[in-house]
DNA sequence: CCTATGACTGGTC
DNA sequence: TGACCAGCCATAG
């Protein structure tokens, strides 16, 4: 596992993000181990738009998506989230209590 | 090898 | 979770 790149390491946490729910630069980072949240988004930027890692699924700390270079991207984002039964308020901010993600699940 | 860059975070007011 | 300041570390050329 420690032969995997750091990038892939990264994509394999955001692959284990259940539908339904979304986690934060942080999250993903402390369960990586070894690396910050800006290696996070640095990785998920490199991530082409037909990846099969769920990028989308990945959102900052304030609960909204991430404004992304170019401005476009981050509206797809929201986009397929809300496909994914996600809902965003009036603030285009997720409910972190109800989407949230635990973590890979304890068991 | 060195430099530049980047989808961020945390504590405080 | 509003805004502000400074740090973080890997990847690419």
């Amino acid at each position: 596992m420690q032969d995997t790149p750091l990038y892939e390491r990264i994509y394999a946490i955001v692959r284990q993000i259940p539908p339904g729910k979304v986690a934060t630069y942080g999250q993903i980072a402390a369960l990586v181990g070894g690396c910050t949240a800006r290696m996070v988004g640095y990785a998920l930027a490199a991530l082409p738009f037909d990846s099969d890692v769920p990028w989308q699924r990945v959102i900052n700390r304030h609960g909204k998506v991430s404004p992304r270079s170019g401005g476009a991207g981050s509206a797809l984002q929201r986009q397929l989230l809300q496909e994914e039964g996600i809902q965003f308020d009036h603030e285009g901010r997720v409910d972190f209590a109800a989407v949230g993600w635990d973590g890979p699940e304890l068991v």
